[in-house]
DNA sequence: CGTTGGATGGGCT
DNA sequence: GCCCATCCAACGG
C-alpha cells in the first residue's frame, strides 16, 4: 500500500484467495477492487473462475458470477501474488483504462465496505463506491441507495 | 430467496 | 495462536 500511486498490490486471503488493489495517492492509501463488468474474455474468465471451485465439472457460471468479488475477479484475471507490485503505467499485461463515455454519467453510490465487521472508526465511513443500477457489483447497499443523487 | 459452516496459509503478536 | 475487505456447497423457506 506504501507505494508509487498506480502500482499493484496483491495479497493472498484467508490462505486460498487473493484480493488486487491499486495503490494510490497519500501514505497507506489504496483501493481494492470489489468486482468488474466483464468486457471480453468471458469463456477464458468461465473456465479459470471453474478450475478453483470445489465440484470443477458442475454447472456453467453465469456472466454475473465471473467478476462479483474481489477475489473471484482476480480468479477470473489470473491474478496472483506475482502481479504484486507492478505498474500499471509501465506493465505490458495489466493495466487501466477510461470506460469509455456513456449516454450519460451513472450515480455513484458511496456505501460502507465489506467485510471488516466494525473494526474501528473507519469501518462505518462510506469509502466503498459503485456504480448505481450495475448488475455487475458484489453487494447492493439499498439503505446508502436512499441517499443518492440520480 | 435466506443462512451456515468448512477450506486454507502467510504474517504478525 | 489468531486475524484476514472470501467463496462455495448444502441446506431451509
Amino acid at each position: 500500500m506504501f507505494m508509487k500511486p498506480g502500482t499493484l498490490y496483491v495479497y493472498l486471503i484467508y490462505g486460498m484467495y487473493f484480493c488486487m488493489n491499486v495503490s494510490s495517492r497519500g501514505d497507506g492509501a489504496c483501493v481494492l477492487l470489489r468486482a468488474l463488468e466483464p468486457l471480453g474474455g468471458l469463456e477464458t474468465m468461465r473456465q479459470l473462475r471453474s478450475t478453483y471451485r470445489k465440484g470443477s465439472a458442475s454447472r456453467a457460471l453465469k456472466d454475473r458470477e465471473l467478476c462479483s468479488g474481489p477475489s473471484k475477479l482476480c480468479q477470473a484475471l489470473a491474478i496472483d501474488k506475482s502481479f504484486d507490485q507492478r505498474d500499471l503505467t509501465e506493465d505490458k499485461a495489466v493495466w487501466l483504462e477510461h470506460s469509455p463515455p456513456g449516454p450519460r454519467e451513472p450515480a455513484v453510490v458511496a456505501a460502507a465496505r465489506v467485510g471488516i465487521g466494525n473494526a474501528g472508526e473507519w469501518a462505518q465511513k462510506p469509502l466503498r463506491f459503485y456504480l448505481q443500477g450495475s448488475p455487475w457489483v458484489s453487494v447492493v447497499d439499498r439503505v446508502a441507495e436512499q441517499g443518492t443523487q440520480v
